[in-house]
This record gives C-alpha cells, sequence and structure tokens, in this order.
DNA sequence: TAAGATTGATATATCAATCTTA
DNA sequence: TAAGATTGATATATCAATCTTA
C-alpha cells in the first residue's frame, strides 16, 4: 500500500483553474459560433481539418488520429454533418472496407464564413493574454502531457 | 471592415495541442475514474466541492459558482446523482425559493474510495511533467484567461 | 484475426419554457 | 420583476455490438 502524495493547496487551485477554464473556454466558444454561424466548436475542428487536406478529403481514420475523438462519436458526428450538407462521404478506391470524407461547397463556405470571427475570439480570450514566455510554456506542457496521455494507452 | 488576423503557424499548432490535451485528458481521467470507482470527473467535481464545503451542504447557485456549469446541466446532474444515492437534497431555511444540496455517507465513502487513484492520474498525466516556472506560468494563464471570460459574459 | 467503420441503445449536455417566492 | 431552481425536449457523447474486407 503506498500513501497517496496528494496534491498540495497551490496545485489543487491550479488544478481547478484549469478544469474552469477549459469548461469556460468550450462553453464561450460553441456559444459564439454557434450564434455567428450555426456551426459548433466541433463542427470547425472537423472543418479545419478537412480544409489543410488535400483536395478537402480525410479518411475518417485519419480524422480520428488528427482530433484525437473516439471512432463512434466521430463517426455519430460526421453523420449529422453530412445531414446538414456540410460534408459528404465516398468510397475509398485503395481500401474497399473504408471510406473518405469530403469537404462540399457548402461547408468550405460554412467554415470561410465562421473563421474570422472565431479566430478573433481565440484571439480576445487566450493568444492576447500570453507573453512569449508563455506561449513557450504551454506550447512545452500541452506537448509533454499529450506524449503521456499516449503513453498511458498502451 | 477590419481584415482578420489569423493564428500563425506556431500559434495554430499550439492552439491546436491545447484543443487535443484538454479533450483527451478528460476522456481518460473519466475512464480511470469510472473503471476504479463508478464516478465520472463530473461526479467527482461535485464531491469534492461538497467535502470542502461546511458540514457538506451548498446551495445549488454556489455549486454553479464554483464549478462553473450551466444551471440546467447542474440541476440534472444532480438529480442523477441523487437518484444513485451521492448527494440528497433538503429545503433551504434561509429562502424558501432554494435548496441545500447535501454529502451522503454514500457520497462521503464513494470520493474517499475514488480520490487515490485520481490524484495519482492528476499527478502521472499533468503534475509530474510542469517544472516549477512552467506551473507558475499555468496558474498566470488560466487566471488571466477566466478574467477575460468572464468579462465576455458582461 | 484485425483494421476500418457504422449502428442502436443509453448517458450526458444544452435549450427553452416553467414554477415559486424574494 | 428577478433570483433560485427545475423540467421536458432535443442534441451530442459514449458503450457495446456488429458488419465488411484486408
Amino acid at each position: 500500500v503506498i500513501s497517496t502524495r496528494w496534491l498540495d493547496e497551490r496545485e489543487q487551485r491550479v488544478w481547478q483553474a484549469c478544469l474552469q477554464m477549459q469548461r469556460q473556454l468550450f462553453a464561450q466558444l460553441n456559444h459564439h459560433l454557434q450564434a455567428e454561424s450555426g456551426l459548433s466548436l466541433s463542427d470547425f475542428e472537423v472543418l479545419v481539418q478537412l480544409t489543410a487536406a488535400p483536395d478537402g478529403r480525410l479518411r475518417p481514420f485519419e480524422l480520428q488520429r488528427n482530433l484525437r475523438w473516439e471512432q463512434s462519436r466521430l463517426s455519430h458526428h460526421l453523420a449529422r454533418m453530412r445531414r446538414r450538407g456540410l460534408v459528404d462521404r465516398g468510397e475509398c478506391p485503395s481500401d474497399s472496407r473504408g471510406t473518405v470524407v469530403t469537404l462540399t461547397v457548402e461547408g468550405r463556405r460554412a467554415i470561410e464564413t465562421a473563421a474570422p470571427g472565431h479566430v478573433a475570439a481565440v484571439r480576445r480570450l487566450v493568444f492576447d493574454h500570453l507573453t512569449e514566455p508563455e506561449l513557450v510554456a504551454l506550447e512545452q506542457i500541452a506537448g509533454r502531457v499529450l506524449d503521456r496521455l499516449d503513453a498511458d494507452l498502451s
């Protein structure tokens, strides 16, 4: 039996602040996006990936890897986005088990409409308040924590 | 018309990493908790607040303020926790519009069972990988971003 | 068998409407 | 009227089972 090394008062405070920050940040970015363009942050993230891909085409497993979503969540989400005309699904020429997700004209228009306001919100809520060394620290932290998260999966 | 100041490549990378880190961190902490104790991270957060409160009693609006949850989400969540016997609800003596949420014996036992493993996971996934200056930076960032989020609401 | 992906059932979150009393 | 809180309907996320083909 190993005795627990609890978080000290400061660590507690930082951890709670992180939880709250992430929750509220997601909520407010979602609100802004929803109000201005009818997209959710999740929709936006999918569209960002497709926009960055050659021909606006990606396999679901690539989206899954890039976004770190669960498989079934992605599948359901893509089905909903497809119903709304934001993406389409095609057969995969190189592997007939698979499919290809494609960005539609409407999807491209949606992200182009939404992007300026969303980027402005991200700047106003986050990046405007970071000093250069803080930005570096955040990059380091995210990188290391993500590595650890991946290691913990296996 | 103001032209959009887009995120540069590095800012993009940091932002995506933050989104992924948050998503995956929550998912994996949830998994650990769920597997070890049957609690979700949300359950745990509510129980943490009640444990820290005098007599394990808080008004819903206090929980709402501390956790930064939406009102109806909190209400539904408390109803579910109540059905599972983790908390109880009582009338509020000082304001008959309101209620008081109380920690049950079972709720206290649940968080005491769950806490050691959860704290260990938080350390292993996050705090073990932070240097002292990074911890300071994170605290600063969270504080400033939370202030901005609050300001943006009004 | 395992990879790629989907599906249906269930749990949780969000939105809009409502209720009660300060 | 507004604060405190709940409710029911809907949207989204998660879990377990399934399907197809490499």
